[in-house]
DNA sequence: TTTAATGTTATATTAATTACAAATGAATAA
DNA sequence: TTATTCATTTGTAATTAATATAACATTAAA
């Protein structure tokens, strides 16, 4: 596998450095192709894609290297799908939003009351997920196109 | 299989009557069993619920009759654990919180500005799901209680 | 270079959910 | 009432995401 990894930031490899994390090719490919596709790819999206650079990758190397990362804080991990998990390069919580035309999932700028609550009706909060669920601009548009010209 | 569905709202019956649902002892049991139960639960403990009253019960029925509800309105479907489902029978939006230690989930009071917002960044938003997750007050209690005794 | 520790791979397992065909049961028409 | 039709339920199999595990490979340290 190339070393080729200069998509990779700096930053993070020293964050994780520090903590004592090696960072092998595999990881590093993981870390990578979040870092470029930031379209909340699942697992065997990422799978797949590494697999085609990298043919030797097992699924259990993605998980385990997303799980990692998560327990970093580096990433993380949104179900706003039903039947499997979405990941997001930017650890830092905001809004989602899933269409239900094209499958896309993006982010949202909210801004929203909760995200700094520390307590909530006398429970202490230390996450937040917000899914919204519709039809992005882009179908949209293509819905209202396809009706101005039938 | 008794038909003592009492428990099951007139106005309910009424709806999903209107619209053509036939009300089976199996589907009055699910609905039932979610109105006096409210702690959000997955499907086998639906399922396993019923059975002790009505062993014959699949759990393909508990599905089909879950997915039914949701289509009606009825009720909602939440995706607040990892895993599996959870359901309530309050369709009407509003935040769930999980806590870590016991694993409930129960409903929180929020008032948040884009339940009824229609549109976000030039999406429409059909439905929205927000999920707090952390320490449930009594888990906290607990906590407490522990360390003063030590 | 040898050893120890860690990471990766392949495979098996678990568990939620869906698919589907056969059996059951309720509603309607004769 | 009985036969027919249609929806529902059941049991089973299939699917799929995720986890567990053991063998193998790689890296770091001695």
């Amino acid at each position: 596998m190339n070393n080729n990894y200069r998509k990779v930031s700096k930053e993070m490899m020293e964050r994780l450095k520090k903590k004592g994390v090696r960072l092998t090719p595999q990881r590093l490919a993981v870390i990578e192709f979040l870092k470029v596709h930031k379209g909340h790819p699942s697992v065997d999206e990422i799978y797949y894609a590494i697999r085609r650079k990298y043919p030797s990758i097992s699924p259990a190397t993605v998980y385990s290297t997303l799980q990692m990362l998560k327990e970093m804080g580096e990433i993380q991990e949104l179900h706003i799908r039903a039947d499997k998990a979405s990941f997001d390069y930017n650890p830092q919580p905001h809004h989602h939003f899933l269409c239900r035309i094209c499958g896309t999932i993006m982010d949202v700028e909210v801004d929203c009351p909760i995200r700094n609550r520390k307590t909530i009706g006398g429970h202490k909060v230390e996450k937040v997920k917000a899914y919204l669920f519709g039809v992005c601009s882009e179908c949209l548009k293509q819905e209202s196109e396809a009706k101005e010209s039938s």
